[in-house]
DNA sequence: GCGCGCACTTGATATTTATCATTTCCAGCG
DNA sequence: CGCTGGAAATGATAAATATCAAGTGCGCGC
């Protein structure tokens, strides 16, 4: 592994708190890998021999059945991919396929569970990445439970970074947004159209919401923290 | 507390590796309770002071939103409650109610987090049960996403542990299984009706699979994981 | 510049699911 | 034994969503 590489492993917000020297014996056992868009990473029943870290770029987690497929949630820089799966040694639930050109550093599921157990502050960084992963997908239960499809989008667009420039630059086509937000692609479609009165304006990958405040009393953004 | 309380808590399946010593200082910083039915744990929105454990009994946890609500899961004796908000010192994102009479086990959330910190055998008890939730949890949003409304019904009853005469008694009334199932209680009466001819025989809270085959087969219950 | 392919949109229609109103069932009780 | 109240089932209807079939827009390579 190159030494940039090496580097990016160390200085990954997931081993903030992990000691130094667990950390350079995680990433000397590290591979690291550059993958094109669109490239799947692992694939549902697989038995995970890998734990898989996004140095950079952007990996959606899909779960298929009969036919069908849609978008779980994708994750960013510094995440760590299906822990579970690797964690109980079980098969993945869900299949991996990077949304853009993305560099991951995959670490033996072995060498992880051992650092593991004798390094307190990893087994908390992981707990606490756990805990945050599960309370995004308790959200989005609640959100397939409680919400129609336009609030939906409408609380996913407000959920959005929009730091820079104000603007949302989807991080996904709208075929798989739609699979995320749990409807067909002709309904986003419909999506965007009825949330154009209430303050929002899209063309093509890029979203503006002109009106926060009614956008938000559109879709009860505060009522279902 | 009690010696028999005290003695529930030393010995529940989360802490199986977790060096006595750890255990028995929880145990002690521990209050027990017994609730009745339909009784509230925590609601949606409270900041998580304590941790909660079933020592025996049931407790659903609810997700609630403009006027509606629906559970999002039931847990049973050796789970914990909500550790993510615990371990992140968030607010809950669920409430909690007890769907029959159930003795809990409090721990101050901060004696957990301490404790956690020094004992690497609870951290890993902690991070596997994090780890199984986190799958309860995808299995859920894939069946949300990709399965109609009788399927997922199937494949929660085949799920359901029937060891015991070979019946299953459902773990709550109807009208919250249709919340679980992410339907309206009217909907899930006919989906009951759907699987009659698929080899379902269903008599209030009883429900007998009468062909497994023909089940699976209807729900596509091996491609989905 | 001009097709070409592909993602997205739009329209028409079918299906699924929710809602509301009513009825049935059944446990608990005087 | 019949009454009563709540849960569940059923029926009728409405709303949400999916599906299928064009159409539109647009980047890209020739």
């Amino acid at each position: 592994m190159s030494p940039e590489d090496q580097h990016r492993v160390e200085t990954i917000v997931l081993f903030k708190d992990v000691p130094m020297p667990a950390v350079r014996s995680l990433a000397q056992a590290c591979a690291t890998q550059v993958l094109a868009a669109n490239a799947t990473v692992f694939r549902t029943g697989e038995q995970p021999s890998l734990l898989h870290l996004i140095l950079a770029g952007r990996i959606a987690l899909i779960g298929e059945g009969a036919g069908d497929a849609a978008v779980i949630e994708a994750f960013g820089e510094g995440e760590a991919l299906l822990t579970p799966a690797v964690m109980l040694d079980r098969p993945y639930l869900l299949t991996a396929r990077t949304l853009i050109e993305t560099r991951v550093a995959a670490i033996p599921a072995e060498t992880f569970r051992a650092v593991l157990d004798r390094e307190p502050a990893l087994a908390r960084a992981v707990i606490n990445q756990l805990a945050r992963h599960w309370r995004v997908l308790i959200r989005q239960i609640k959100d397939l439970k409680l919400r129609a499809g336009a609030q939906r989008l409408a609380s996913y667009l407000l959920a959005q970074d929009r730091s820079c420039g104000g603007s949302i630059y989807l991080p996904m086509e709208r075929r798989l947004l739609a699979g995320r937000l749990g409807m067909s692609p002709e309904h986003l479609s419909r999506a965007f159209v009825q949330l154009r009165p209430h303050g929002v304006a899209s063309q093509g990958r890029s979203v503006t919401i002109v009106d926060d405040e009614a956008l938000r009393h559109f879709c009860d953004f505060d009522a279902l923290i």
